[in-house]
DNA sequence: TTGAAAGCGTTACCAT
DNA sequence: ATGGTAACGCTTTCAA
């Protein structure tokens, strides 16, 4: 068994409570009787029990963390900024991983919830379960997600700019037979992407053929499939913005497997900048996403809701958008652009 | 705030442990209050403070993991394994990444136990912490570490023989003046790993130049500087045994960047398969790890430790090890061997 | 400075 | 079947 304050203070002949008052620092201890405890709760290995402080402080010290998935490297370095900027705060992270279902993401939400964490930062599958946030007791902050009538802060790219940065890219190189190759038609993030780069066509004064969108999941074997039914349906397409560098990682797998040169006979575009999208056998132009400041950022606005909580005031919802930036590779036509 | 079983009982005029008996499906209570009791608390959206229960049960269904890193795939997949199961169980994962760090690693051993949980799964950096774990109260199971002297469980991939089989399968090709490039010198995988594939060479009647290994990290970056090392040092290199997948994308960009045709110039091999690994583009031949199911079978036996432990039976420590394969693409000669 | 006791939300055990 | 109460380990307030 673990030893306790009482166990302390049994061995030092002590109430409890000054065994308390000593090792949290607080007033009302001598300095004698201070230095004694820490020593002996030292000797006996005396470890904190923070379920107990959590429940009398009512505060658990710990953000929940909703992300989809963990094996795109995009959540894998979004976690670690959350990670590495909450403990740098004394704060641990409660991680759960939603597998791109809205069922485990409902069933986190009451868990993480029930585990009483300080604040809440989810990536949601879509926009269904946004309605749980409102009797949400505390803090949450969403990633890629922002509608009006809902009432907290978000933080992702700016993924409409993003599309739209791609949208020009793709149609100064000269493309003009672009199809869309995305993930689930619902995902927030898709759908700002999607309309930035339908919305760069237009103002180019080129149209866009909304048939050309083939969408499922945002993983490697989807954008293979994607890739080849597109190109079943629409020979003739000359380029490709995928949903991110994952999905457009398959799309180069179709490409090579028939002979296609990206960059030469088809331009492809990705999104997220991946650590493998630099690689010289991959040379993916994409658009960038600060990954590891969205985590950063995420948390540090979260902390920042729990103090004004805690404060007593109010807080209302913002939209914080990042910047994206157009890496541009060997995937699309070789001369820079403007 | 949120309500209380209190809360629900003075609604009902009853005493909460009649309502604690209705919400936990314990008797004595009869079917009338059951119904009533769970209809108001769901009316009043109750939710049970699982820090309170866990105080008085002495167990939060919660397993700390501590994880190196969640940017490498690997890890992602056995993340993935660890939680699916683990939730399918009725536990919850409490996930920490170490970022390489003993430090922090060391900082996560402790909070976690501080947060009860019910039992640790975790791949330490190298063997320094080790010394820690005698007295965690609750079971451990290790990823990748074992050593006579220790007494928890480990399960990793049969990490000499993978080494073996990419030894034998680098000479089977022809190789001869082969580099490992390898993660840092004292990571327990990487020291079996390199055992199995020097004993590949030996009972070839091979002898291998210990001169030629080179180390450092476990990513991208350190496997393509490495691999300039190696060659900086050794021109006559043939092949290169990699630590890891990530190390082994880094060695392919050292190739292609200095004109090197991998599986013609020089024969590569990687540690893993992780998803990249098959892109068409990087054909690289590996050695494969079931991530998955090494994430999977350390929950299943720590749950089964934690369930003879609650008997008061004895557990002692065994040594799981899973079968690694060759994966044989294009980065070694083309044609298979035996 | 120190001791005593209440209370956090829950479960479990005792009476009734 | 129900009510009452102790206990889990801790922090905090109030007395001494």
């Amino acid at each position: 068994m673990q030893p306790t304050i009482k166990d302390i203070a049994k061995e030092l002949d002590i109430n409890f409570s000054s065994v308390s008052r000593a090792l949290n620092n607080k007033p009302g201890v001598s300095e004698e009787t201070r230095k004694l405890v820490i020593k002996t709760a030292a000797g006996m290995g005396y470890k904190p029990n923070s379920i107990a402080r959590g429940l009398v402080n009512r505060s658990t010290k710990t953000i929940g963390v909703i992300l989809p998935d963990i094996i795109n490297p995009v959540f894998g370095a979004i976690a670690t900024g959350i990670i590495d900027t909450a403990n740098a705060n004394d704060y641990d992270i409660f991680l759960c991983i939603s597998n791109w279902s809205n069922k485990k993401e409902r069933d986190y939400i009451h868990t993480i919830q029930q585990k009483q964490v300080d604040g809440l930062i989810i990536k949601t599958v879509d926009d269904s379960n946004q309605k749980l946030f409102k009797d949400i007791q505390v803090p949450v902050i969403g990633h890629e997600s922002w509608s009006t009538n809902i009432n907290y802060t978000s933080v992702s790219t700016d993924n409409e700019k993003g599309g739209y940065i791609a949208a020009k890219h793709l149609i100064n190189c000269g493309y003009r037979k672009t199809g869309i190759i995305e993930g689930p038609i619902y995902a927030s993030a898709g759908v700002y992407r999607r309309k930035g780069f339908i919305q760069g066509f237009r103002d180019s004064g080129l149209e866009f053929d909304e048939n050309r969108i083939f969408s499922n999941k945002y993983d490697i074997e989807s954008g293979y499939s994607l890739a080849r039914e597109l190109f079943n349906s629409y020979p003739d397409t000359d380029s490709i913005f995928n949903g991110n560098d994952f999905m457009a990682l398959g799309t180069l797998k179709y490409l090579e497997e028939n002979n296609l040169k990206p960059g030469k006979d088809v331009g492809v575009i990705g999104f997220d900048n991946i650590g493998m999208a630099g690689l010289p056998q991959i040379k993916l132009t994409t658009i960038k996403q600060p990954k590891y400041s969205i985590g950063r950022i995420m948390i540090n606005v979260l902390l920042d809701e729990i103090a004004i909580k805690n404060q007593g005031n109010e807080n209302f919802p913002q939209r914080i958008m990042l910047e994206p930036k157009l890496i541009h590779r060997g995937t699309t036509c070789r001369q820079k652009t403007a």
